[in-house]
DNA sequence: TTAGCAAGTAAGTGGTTACTTGCATAGAGG
DNA sequence: CCTCTATGCAAGTAACCACTTACTTGCTAA
């Protein structure tokens, strides 16, 4: 009989449910200062409650139920942000020179980036809750970068089917963690440091990141420097003279 | 008779003075659990001390004192070890062709790699601190990277010059970045989730990598690649500007 | 021998933390 | 009106934490 929902938040400062709020500034806190630097006074706080009042517990049972609870939602909000971004970068026509390749490279990379920062938390929470995390939380971020990589996979083996430039003996998913761990890495320096090292920018990294992709997947790099060095199917023929 | 210094250590359960086990066990503490998550009798315990009693603070002025002795140790420990690495890496002769370039390239990783297993509890126990880390630790962290990258940088530059394929306009230090993110990310992920993503090994990211940077650095790809598109002397601004 | 001292321990101390209890309030539904 | 339930707050409580104090031990130097 009943509508089967929630009569709303009575105190909600912002359109959120309180718990949704908790699970918010909870994760933002986790990322920020860790797991056991996290205080659950520090939460409430954050999520609008009387700080010192144990108000979150009317939501949680305990501190490590909002921590998964919290993987657990960031799980389910990143599936959904995947398949959007997969689209968008699936569809891609295939570049015809080389030029429209950094192109294509340069969005990739703005996509994978702004991508990335709907990981923020969970990967900072991740990385600073130690050894001492509970599974389900391991398991999420494990799942999420294996799952990261696949589809990175699939797609350069999808583009390299089309263009024609069949090479195999290719390990596809070391080839996509090459591909994607300068991005990952200059992220989460960034989150923890506040800036890149050496006094790099993301553009100066997306130039040369570029640039690589370009070298090895281009018009000449497909033929000279994708096939593996001794392979089966040495294409070397169109040597550049010079 | 006075042998000007310390009369040793009476409970030493290694050769270790007590000083030196209680840093190495609370660095490795730290980079486990966090510096929060770490307590004072762990750390006790850990060195051989009664957990409990207070006998780590006959050494240490406080918890936050171990960790900045640590991380001031770690860094002086890692110059020396950089040393030795740098000189390995300088003093190679240039390669002939691909396959010496590769096998290089192999060395250069394997190097890297252990060279890396140096920088453990440094880096983790950074990644876990957060933001509340004293300025000494956050310091210690960003000049090591930093320093890191030039290096690499000259060595590129200088490996460069040497083979006779000057390239200007060329970002070293980005290029650097890029070509030590995916060791460096590899690592992190190994120390703190006990395997690699996707079911990868270190010899698989190993191979692509080598690959890579063959293809960008060998034969036909330092002309063909690592220069701006295909020109000898390009000027960096034709690449961008169309 | 003996005084001095470095190093270790047991037993605290005050403050903090995760979590609980008792109570107040507000809205929904009869 | 009354009741039920969901939500929030103040004031706890027991455990824990960084750090201290008082004392013991063992080595060394005079």
């Amino acid at each position: 009989m009943p509508k089967a929902a929630k009569p709303a938040a009575p105190n909600a400062a912002s359109g959120l449910t309180t718990r949704a709020r908790i699970l918010t500034e909870a994760m933002r806190l986790f990322a920020d200062h860790g797991y056991a630097g996290t205080t659950i006074t520090q939460i409430e706080s954050a999520a609008g409650l009387s700080p010192g009042s144990g108000a979150l517990y009317r939501h949680f049972g305990s501190k490590q139920e909002i921590l998964i609870a919290g993987f657990t939602d960031a799980r389910a909000r990143l599936e959904a942000n995947r398949a959007a971004a997969d689209v968008a970068l699936t569809h891609a026509d295939l570049p015809r020179n080389d030029e429209e390749l950094a192109n294509q490279l340069r969005v990739t990379f703005a996509l994978v980036h702004t991508g990335l920062e709907a990981t923020r938390d969970m990967v900072l929470a991740q990385m600073k809750g130690g050894s001492s995390l509970p599974r389900e939380v391991r398991e999420a971020m494990d799942s999420w970068l294996s799952e990261s990589l696949s589809i990175t996979a699939r797609n350069m083996g999808e583009r390299q089917r089309l263009s024609g430039v069949t090479v195999d003996g290719l390990d596809l998913i070391a080839e996509a963690y090459v591909l994607m761990a300068p991005l990952i890495w200059a992220k989460v320096i960034e989150w923890n440091h506040g800036s890149l090292p050496g006094g790099l920018s993301a553009e100066r990294i997306r130039d040369a990141w570029v640039r690589h992709w370009v070298a090895l997947s281009g018009e000449e790099g497909a033929r000279s420097a994708l096939a593996p060095r001794s392979g089966t199917k040495r294409k070397k023929s169109e040597e550049r003279r010079r």
